[in-house]
RNA sequence: GCCGCCAUAGCUCAGCUGGUAGAGCACCUGAUUUGUAAUCAGGGGGUCGGGGGUUCGAGUCCCUCUGGCGGCACCA
């Protein structure tokens, strides 16, 4: 790099998952035609086998030696470094390098098969008050085949990219007017509501009640809740001729003390779980919106458990389970789960947040569950337990979440009579399992590629005929189906059945129904799945009936079998 | 918000060093009535993301705005 363009200050360079970087400040930026000219830079330092030999220096010669070549942030590094820790420098030739190492012995050991992949900024140690940097991406492995491999993996998840799939199947799009903002088109809200449907049941099953509230409220309420001051840069705010501030509620949780503080509450009425499906807005950073994973309207999946303190652990457990329960029905895998610590801009004493946290963490373990512990990165209100999911790419995100709030209930003075008969606070548990809806069916259809199982998929079956004679036995078809609550759709285009089946497949519909003049006469369906090049002929009303105990969802499967209550 | 890249027909994309827009699919029309992953022929369709500039001339060069992509920061 230094030899190519100099005057670039190299920082920082780990590895990381199938790769690496390394954070530099040329002197002027980098571009992409750039990155061919290095890897050919470092093929030829790969063919020199250049030596790479270790040498500790002392911390006053090395931040001296760095200085006087213009390596700010190296010596910067060293200067952090704690006292005691030996400064390791690598020797390659007469360039040197500050390293922990440990290396390779020489640089033929390194091998060919890597690849110079992106450029993109980053901070000086991730602080945004710093310098920008630019980070250069690659990836190494030992051999040409495996590199080969990885580019090819990244090729096909890369077409699993929900923003893709949402295109090629007409699920949603998003305008320059509203970023962030999904405009669901018919297909992709059929989807959203059946997931709606399908959680509002789940919530029913086990003592949730719903409830909605405004989307609109004054800035005074906000001030209240603490939003306006912890959370103002994200709330869109609007004025009304007559000069009141309202903000575009972000979250639910003030709302909801709102319902619970009208009337009276006993400690006989907890714990309460309220939940609402109502749309938020966040007023997102520009750089940070992405698709259906991060947007500036959503849903959540949102619910709020009032509850005794005695009453913490045992809810958590409960959410956790469902949290796993719904997650197993979906088909997709918890990557990891993370325990948020107090941040910086936080409510609350110190006192409440230690309780808060080995609370949370007592309930993971209760359910069996793993977590990692991050620093600093709770809600200004309480800590959380993250659930991520990871994207077709291997990003990861946080979809449900476990919040445990003292603070909320004070500062909006929540209250209930207690069994001494006394006003006692409760607890807030913020929760959600998808977390936004929108980011959980974008993570959704990376996962399944757009092919989602029988009861999710937009269209369930489509009827397609052979020929037009076929065309009323058709429409009978699908009044029938649809009459038994399938999505069924029909295709009596003048076509070749070829031309429908591969039209339909692509489309990712699950089951096609191939209705011609034998089946017509027989009223029978000939059914094809998705997949599979197999078919089978079904006397029509025996394949409503087998179709419609298909296209359960879990949960109502469970229900229907009479000896496995749901 | 920051760094790099990108924006051409409904979609996917081509358009070399500036000479006044092209393909496939989709759509429409006609023919074909078809048995499990693309039937044939014809037709319509683009102020090349917006604005400004350089030039005899800009999709192509420069500036700027908007949006997108990959990261960083942020993420209740």
């Amino acid at each position: 790099m230094q030899e190519l363009f100099p005057g670039t200050q190299i920082t920082i360079g780990p590895n990381i998952e199938d790769g690496f970087f390394y954070d530099i400040a040329p002197q002027t930026p980098l571009s992409l035609e750039d990155l061919p000219k290095i890897e050919a830079r470092m093929r030829e330092i790969v063919d020199s086998d250049a030596a790479l030999v270790r040498e500790e220096w002392a911390r006053d010669a090395a931040i001296a030696h760095f200085k006087s070549i213009g390596e700010h942030y190296k010596a910067e590094i060293i200067s952090d470094l704690p006292e005691g820790e030996p400064i390791s420098v690598y020797r390659t030739g007469d360039w040197l390098d500050l390293c922990r190492g440990p290396h390779m012995p020489s640089t033929g050991k390194v091998g060919k098969a890597f690849k110079l992949l992106k450029l993109a900024g980053a901070y000086w140690r991730g602080d945004h008050t710093n310098a920008m940097l630019q980070r250069i991406y690659g990836t190494a492995w030992r051999t040409e085949e495996e590199l080969a491999a990885y580019l090819h993996r990244v090729e096909e998840a890369e077409k699993r990219d929900h923003r893709r799939i949402g295109k090629a199947m007409d699920l949603f799009h998003i305008q320059e007017e509203g970023k962030g903002m999904i405009f669901w088109h018919p297909k992709g809200w059929t989807l959203y509501r059946t997931m709606l449907a399908y959680m509002r049941r789940r919530i029913e099953a086990v003592g949730y009640v719903e409830v909605k509230t405004p989307q609109i409220l004054e800035q005074s309420f906000w001030e209240k809740s603490g939003h306006w001051e912890k959370f103002h840069d994200s709330m869109f705010v609007c004025e009304t001729d007559e000069g009141e501030v309202m903000a575009v509620k972000p979250m639910n949780c003030p709302c909801h003390v709102q319902i619970f503080n009208h009337g009276q509450r006993s400690y006989r009425d907890l714990p309460i779980r309220m939940a609402e499906f109502e749309g938020l807005h966040r007023c997102e950073s520009s750089g940070s919106t992405h698709g259906l994973l991060r947007v500036r309207q959503m849903s959540q999946d949102d619910a709020h458990i009032f509850c005794a303190d005695a009453q913490i652990v045992e809810e958590s457990k409960a959410f956790i389970e469902l949290l796993n329960s719904v997650y197993a029905d979906f088909g997709v895998e918890l990557h990891s789960v993370k325990l948020a610590l107090r941040p910086d801009k936080r409510f609350g004493t110190d006192a409440q947040w230690t309780i808060a946290e080995d609370q949370l963490e007592e309930a993971a373990h209760l359910a069996g569950i793993e977590v990692e512990r991050i620093a600093n990165e709770g809600a200004f209100y309480g800590p959380k337990l993250e659930f991520h999911l990871r994207d077709a790419i291997g990003r990861t995100w946080q979809c449900g979440t476990l919040q445990l709030d003292y603070v909320l209930p004070e500062r909006l003075d929540a209250s209930y009579i207690a069994e001494d008969g006394q006003k006692h606070r409760p607890v807030m548990l913020h929760r959600a399992i998808c977390g936004s809806m929108e980011r959980f069916i974008g993570v959704l259809i990376e996962h399944f590629a757009g092919a989602f199982p029988l009861w999710l998929a937009p269209v369930q079956v489509t009827v397609a005929t052979i020929t037009s004679d076929a065309d009323a036995y058709a429409r009978d078809v699908v009044s029938q189906l649809r009459a038994a609550g399938l999505r069924a759709e029909i295709d009596v285009r003048n076509e070749k059945i070829n031309y429908k089946i591969r039209e339909h497949s692509l489309a990712k519909v699950p089951i096609i129904a191939v209705v011609g003049r034998k089946e017509a006469e027989q009223r029978t369906i000939a059914l094809r799945r998705l997949g599979g090049d197999a078919q089978s002929i079904l006397a029509l009303d025996d394949a409503c009936a087998v179709l419609t105990k298909e296209a359960l969802a879990p949960d109502e499967a469970r229900r229907a079998k009479p000896d496995h209550p749901a």
